[in-house]
DNA sequence: ATAATTCCTTTTGTAGGACATAATGGGGGC
DNA sequence: GCCCCCATTATGTCCTACAAAAGGAATTAT
């Protein structure tokens, strides 16, 4: 179906601005400019563009927003190590996206969750585990439903934290208010709120007793609801 | 560690751009605009703003590059839906990315993988079975390196499309590129390029003889020597 | 009267110049 | 030799002007 628009792209008339963008990263790709780098005067890269600083302004705004270079006044520009969640981070706003792309989103976090259990199997220590626990703990004062999402948000946020891997905890908890947002909207149009039959409390005990599988096929019954609501 | 970054962000000096940037993201959520409205031309933007037409097209620049306004000639800029992962695919380019970063896109990619599982299981139908049945058939003849990794793209690439999910599939597709990368510096510094246990063959057959559980299993011992790698 | 064409208006895209600002590196003073 | 101050310089911001494209209006032909 929309397969073909990875293979063939749609052919927007492109500005300037955008040709001077590709210019320019294709550039630092060429020279393998490495983190740190000086790069060209903005009046130089016009020159040589054969375009107005203007426009190398404009492009270059565009990677200074993703990160992928750094200006100081004075010292000119340097090329920096771009924050790849950043931009995503700018994009994600629920209002903005489409029907197809946020029910892509939900499915994907479960994805995410579920894949869980094997980096934490590999990292897990005592300390998170006593953290765990902790949280579950404070679980019975909290039903009402800000604090429930916020203890939701603790706790697999944790889960997250241990897998000690930074930009998977991110990206998840950016798709958290998506998946709230989709969840919230599901539930005002058939009215049910299930919760799944295994709990946080029964996936620390798993964490304690149990192996990889085990937690998997715990996480598995404890997003139940969520994976009833995926349609085939 | 890091964890601090997330919740205190560094406070870096911001231009006008970058103030104009986030006061029109902001005006776009409050007004709630929905893809397709008209929006203010850019002259209108700059007196409101009190600064300069300049500025505002550099922040309007941004947001036509992560897709989320699109301008024509005369007829002003519209709200459009971004393409979420269009402002990531022009960031992950594993020479630009940190050691970390790399590292956590690996596993990311593994995670992805075990996740397919679940999704795959929902939607399958006989005729990807076919497919997939045809891709291993032509296993055998390509047995060299860059014909292997066009292998395991189109066998790989068929299975994330059986998920439905185009997000997802195009997320594992900009991945991979930065996967291959990890995957080739690793074999350089310790020479091994060991394959799985289970191969391509056996999760077809898995596919139409197992469930869900069975196919993750398979596909963990496929990827055994990946995960292999993995530091604790 | 309707349809097609032409012209006009409007808004974005690009250019070029000017000046403020801040940071750096060097020169001068102690 | 160290510290402070200043000139230099590249970026940040503003302004003006004009080209180009695209809608809309007016005009003409059928």
């Amino acid at each position: 179906m929309s397969d073909l628009k990875n293979d063939i792209r749609p052919l927007e008339p492109s500005t300037m601005t955008d040709l001077v963008e590709s210019r320019l990263r294709e550039y630092l790709k060429r020279k393998s400019f490495v983190p740190g780098d000086a790069l060209p005067k903005e009046q130089e890269l016009a020159d040589a563009l054969g375009v107005s600083r203007n426009v190398v302004r404009e492009a270059l705004s565009r990677l200074r927003m993703l990160g992928m270079i750094d200006t100081r006044k004075k010292r000119g520009m340097i090329l920096a190590q771009p924050d790849i969640l950043g931009s995503l981070e700018r994009v994600l706003d629920p209002l903005l996206l489409g029907k197809n792309t946020l029910k892509d989103i939900f499915e994907l976090r479960l994805v995410l969750e579920m894949g869980l259990a094997d980096l934490i199997y590999l990292r897990k220590t005592p300390e998170d585990i006593a953290v765990l626990e902790d949280i579950v703990a404070q679980e019975v004062n909290k039903q009402q439903k800000p604090f429930r999402v916020e203890h939701e948000i603790a706790f697999h946020g944790k889960l997250y934290q241990m897998t000690g891997n930074d930009t998977y905890m991110r990206f998840q908890k950016m798709l958290l208010p998506v998946f709230e947002y989709v969840l919230d909207y599901e539930i005002q149009v058939d009215g049910r709120a299930d919760v799944g039959k295994v709990t946080h409390r029964d996936l620390v005990e798993i964490l304690k007793t149990g192996d990889s599988e085990d937690f998997r096929r715990g996480m598995k019954a404890h997003l139940k609801p969520h994976f009833d609501r995926l349609k085939p």
